[in-house]
DNA sequence: AGTGAAATGGACAAATA
DNA sequence: TATTTGTCCATTTCACT
């Protein structure tokens, strides 16, 4: 893992569409050696896979959300059954059980307050145990990043 | 954009490296209609881009922080002067203004907690105009959607 | 279905360390 | 010496028309 190897992991993150032989300019190597330093990162599990982007706002989802979610107890049980339910509903794009006072954040994708407000009463307020839910709504995103740092 | 657009849409965000003729099979029509829609999906903007999708595990980055920050003034200018110095780390993956208790919440990853102290130092105390921050950290990912649903 | 571009994989010499 | 790289090469797959 050289200065090579992470611009060709910058490179592909911002866009994995380019030809070999395009990349291989970029991070000015031969098509061959970027060929075959792709292979190996991919071999090596640090490319997991690709994707296609899609434009949020394009879709109709136009509002984002962060829920922070309380149980009302931390047995095993309890979280087991509210992560199980969590996984089930495609609205819920994130779930991370976090330290600090609450015990979850949730990241959700809806096309507006009327929808959010349905996925509230068929989604978030069926989920099991919870004994308290402080929602928080992107009014503008200053920088989305999906990829990460490569060192 | 009807039920084999959206199965495209989603057949694509989980994996975009499968070839045309894999891809028309799972959404059930031909090679050739499913490269037009392909083509039209991402010409109505739809498709913002292909990227690749790495590994944080594998890159070392263990840790993922969820930030949320207050300003000591919403000044047009103490806001503006906040986000110019977020977008210029790449240590902060996700910047949202949001409403409710706090103003801003960031997304970060860092290798530890030593290096997340180190971003800690060298970015966030290094905001302009900071009142009060709070940090909660990822203990276990329950769910990450890159994507989004397709309706 | 046909065309052309690009990915894939191999062999070998040069370079690097 | 051993590993990596660059320049050919052949084949084949696949996007595109």
């Amino acid at each position: 893992m050289d200065a090579i190897d992470q611009s060709i992991l910058r490179a592909l993150q911002s866009d994995s569409s380019r030809s070999i032989a395009e990349l291989a300019e970029i991070v000015g190597a031969s098509t061959s050696s970027c060929h075959r330093r792709i292979k190996s990162l991919e071999s090596a599990g640090f490319i997991a896979g690709y994707s296609a982007v899609l434009d949020p706002q394009r879709l109709g989802l136009k509002l984002h959300a962060f829920v922070e979610i309380t149980l009302e107890s931390q047995s095993r049980g309890a979280m087991e059954s509210f992560e199980k339910a969590v996984c089930g509903f495609d609205d819920i794009l994130e779930c991370h059980l976090t330290t600090g006072q609450a015990d979850y954040i949730l990241r959700l994708a809806a096309h507006d307050l009327e929808q959010f407000d349905r996925v509230h009463r068929e989604c978030l307020s069926l989920l099991p145990g919870v004994s308290a839910m402080r929602s928080s709504f992107a009014i503008r995103t200053i920088k989305q990043w999906r990829g990460y740092p490569t060192g």
